[in-house]
DNA sequence: CGTATTTGACCTGCGC
DNA sequence: GCGCAGGTCAAATACG
């Protein structure tokens, strides 16, 4: 199927302010399948930063991301600082922390988010904990965090990953670690947005409250660990809400090769545009003093593209489990 | 034939 | 302890 709609419209990761800074509409003609024109909007600015290296975590960490949208630099550790999670410091800490151990495969090199029909894509995350431990990490995060640890040191003694050897290798009685996880919201006709990487579905389950199957998606490349989960709001079914999980431990297969996709190579595409989609964002960072405000998620909704106002965040799933955390969490 | 998808069963965690 | 829902496994099936 040829894409329809082609606006793309990229709010940056997690939480309030961020999530409805950018409007991104690249050109129409963005599909998945078919060679196509990819331009990433009107401008190219170089950025500090590229969207590319946050998605990838390769370079990203805290402190690049917290000087690049000047914000008071805090450690990562502040993710789960309790009282809420709408403070900006605690959004870039939930990029930092992706830095560290995630790769959304959508930002990879190769490609991004539009190589489908979409029309809208937005992003949040959730911290290590898991999308539907963010809610819970506010009340018992110590624990959370203790048992974080835990977790991490068992791996690094048994050198495996922990997603791979969740059920068999699980000890009773310890909580299962996560990745932190980065949710798109994404307008497109396609379910599965194609972001560069190879994946392969490995299950499907009805939502409780939604009429769309949520699907699983694991990367195939040998010994990497990403996985992505995908689901339509049921609110909105053009919306696709895309929830990545863990850290590539490759390259991408498009920037690597180059073809898979059809793309321009990754310094002449996706790097434009997530540099461009990163710029937009520190730019009304800069103009709107956002990040200083106390954020109203009304205010929010109104300045979404219309999609994602449209989309009004429904009340199940991955997006109650994430978007609410920088919409509804900024509520006092 | 190799790879990807489908789908029912199973496992796990959590709330009541 | 039980039931529910999310998440994963793995056999069967489809596809190129």
């Amino acid at each position: 199927m040829s894409g329809d709609q082609e606006r793309s419209h990229f709010s940056f990761p997690s939480h309030d302010e961020l999530s409805s800074l950018v409007s991104w509409k690249p050109a129409a003609g963005a599909t998945d399948s078919a060679g196509d024109p990819r331009g990433f909007g009107p401008r190219a600015v170089p950025p500090p930063v590229s969207l590319t290296d946050v998605l990838r975590g390769s370079m990203m960490d805290y402190g690049a991301l917290a000087r690049a949208f000047g914000l008071p630099c805090s450690a990562p550790s502040d993710v789960l600082a309790p009282g809420g999670m709408a403070s900006s410091r605690e959004l870039m800490a939930d990029v930092g922390n992706a830095g560290n151990s995630m790769t959304p495969s959508s930002g990879c090199g190769g490609s991004a988010t539009p190589m489908t029909p979409n029309s809208s894509t937005s992003w949040s995350s959730t911290e290590a904990a898991g999308e539907e431990d963010a809610e819970r990490c506010k009340k018992d995060e110590p624990k959370q965090e203790e048992e974080v640890e835990k977790q991490r040191v068992k791996v690094e003694e048994e050198g495996g990953d922990t997603s791979e050897k969740v059920n068999k290798s699980k000890k009773k009685g310890e909580k299962r670690q996560r990745d932190p996880r980065f949710a798109f919201v994404t307008e497109s006709e396609v379910d599965h947005l194609d972001d560069g990487y190879r994946w392969r579905k490995y299950g499907q389950k009805a939502v409780k409250n939604s009429p769309y199957p949520r699907s699983y998606y694991r990367c195939t490349t040998q010994k990497c660990p990403v996985k992505k989960r995908v689901e339509r709001s049921y609110q909105n079914p053009r919306i696709v809400i895309t929830t990545y999980e863990g850290k590539h431990a490759h390259e991408c297969p498009t920037t690597v090769r180059g073809s898979t996709h059809l793309l321009p190579p990754p310094s002449a595409m996706s790097t434009s545009f997530c540099q461009n989609l990163v710029m937009q964002q520190m730019n009304q960072l800069n103009n709107d003093n956002s990040l200083q405000a106390n954020i109203n998620p009304n205010v929010y909704l109104a300045n979404l593209p219309p999609s994602l106002q449209q989309l009004q965040l429904p009340d199940y799933g991955l997006l109650q489990d994430i978007i609410p955390s920088f919409i509804h969490g900024g509520q006092p």
